[in-house]
DNA sequence: CATAAATAGATCGTGATACGATGTATTTGT
DNA sequence: ACAAATACATCGTATCACGATCTATTTATG
């Protein structure tokens, strides 16, 4: 089974989840100021920030968000009617649907990084030390083994 | 305004929000396989890992988890029903209701730091560095300015 | 010390999200 | 040709989070 962890490695982990909630918290919000749901704005990342030569296909995002392809499929459809994406037919396989961002859509999105990367500049190093913190303990537990 | 993002950059900023996401889905799917709805889980690891001299009231746990307290109140009382918490009387302030493990709550919680924290173990290094690779970005950007 | 204001929690209704189950169109394999 | 696999679409359901509003208790004030 494993021995219990001590309060300390409890309040350890307490406090990264903390630190990703927080970063969470603030990206949730903003993007909402900006008449997106939080989902729709990953959306709009994970299509924008999309390796070269992967193609933007609903299935190909949905795995890329770890989600059911019908649930990225809701997503696109909400974005596709507030115009921040269109869909289009796949150029090679009729059965694919190809998404991509409007002009509207890279505006948002464009305006969404910016502030994401300065709330990063401010506390992801607040972050980054819980990551540490608990990412050492695991370290620690995996050697006792 | 601030000029746009490098292509590059926007790949960084979704890979790190890939590595969230993907914890975030092994947290979850962990959760679910122990019978607690993820939301459920943060809220026993927020309890049990509260700092010292912090009393464990609705509206404190609501507080550390960015949620507004009638929220936290929603989990405290789906969680109290399965019986993973109880509840009781703020022992100064009667309008308080402080939240405690049962030991079943605390049983299943170690399981999942169990899990979670050998997760970290294997997949945190690269969480870790997609963070450093958009911290150095929102570094880099802001000396620019 | 009476009572207004503030505080803590509880309840109700709503919308976004994610899923399982299932259906339809297109492509692939034999 | 046509069965199987694949990609997207639709439908119903549960969790979650919120705003608005209510009750109970404590605190502050005249």
């Amino acid at each position: 089974m494993g021995a219990d962890l001590r309060p300390e490695e409890y309040r350890d982990l307490a406090e990264f989840r903390r630190q990703i909630r927080k970063f969470l918290h603030f990206s949730e919000t903003k993007a909402k100021e900006d008449g997106l749901e939080p989902q729709q704005h990953q959306l709009l990342l994970a299509i924008h920030g999309l390796p070269e030569g992967v193609k933007p296909s609903i299935r190909e995002l949905a795995s890329r968000m770890f989600l059911q392809p019908h649930s990225a499929l809701e997503l696109v459809k909400r974005l596709e009617q507030t115009g921040a994406v269109s869909r289009s037919e796949g150029p090679e396989d009729r059965r694919e649907v190809w998404v991509r961002l409007t002009p509207a859509g890279r505006a948002t999105l464009r305006k969404l990084a910016l502030a994401h990367r300065s709330e990063l500049d401010a506390s992801g190093p607040e972050l980054a030390k819980a990551l540490q913190v608990v990412l050492r303990q695991a370290k620690e537990h995996k050697s006792n083994e």
